[in-house]
DNA sequence: GCCAACGTTGGC
DNA sequence: GCCAACGTTGGC
């Protein structure tokens, strides 16, 4: 299984909100940019990724799964765009924040810290263990 | 709020 | 196909 990490603003849509919609989970729509999209295409069902606060907060606050294949974006009419759908699944006990994460040698390669603006990103199965030990939390 | 870095667009 | 101009993202 892969895994992945999706940044979004909390002022615009938190953990909080993704925690509301449940089992059912959301539409993670809106992204235009061709790499986010690409990664969002290679997902597959029930492959986890962590849910990063962007701008305000600066810190991976939970794990998502994903419950819907790439679909079309529902937010617009071009079709180039699609989604998967991502619901919630367990909040880190301890968030881990970008901090942290730019104190680790082992984690200086991620694309969180190498390319901050993609917004869908892929990360490795040694990166997701060491997040998770620093979160207190079950991979 | 600022601005650097990045991605996209469009004129040539 | 190049690249300048523009818009957006996200750390600070």
């Amino acid at each position: 299984m892969a895994k992945w990490l999706f940044k979004s603003e909390p002022d615009v849509w938190g953990w909080d909100h993704q925690v509301a919609k449940g089992d059912a989970g959301e539409e993670w729509d809106g992204i235009r940019n061709y790499q986010a999209r690409n990664n969002m295409r290679a997902m597959a069902l029930g492959d986890l990724g962590f849910f990063y606060h962007s701008r305000s907060g600066l810190e991976i606050v939970g794990i998502v799964e994903v419950c819907a294949l790439s679909h079309s974006d529902s937010t617009t009419d071009d079709d180039r765009w699609d989604c998967v759908d991502i619901r919630a699944v367990r909040p880190l006990k301890q968030p881990v924040t970008l901090e942290q994460i730019k104190g680790e040698t082992a984690l200086s390669d991620m694309i969180l810290v190498r390319n901050s603006r993609l917004s869908v990103q892929p990360v490795s199965d040694a990166e997701w263990a060491l997040i998770c030990k620093m979160g207190l939390t079950e991979p």
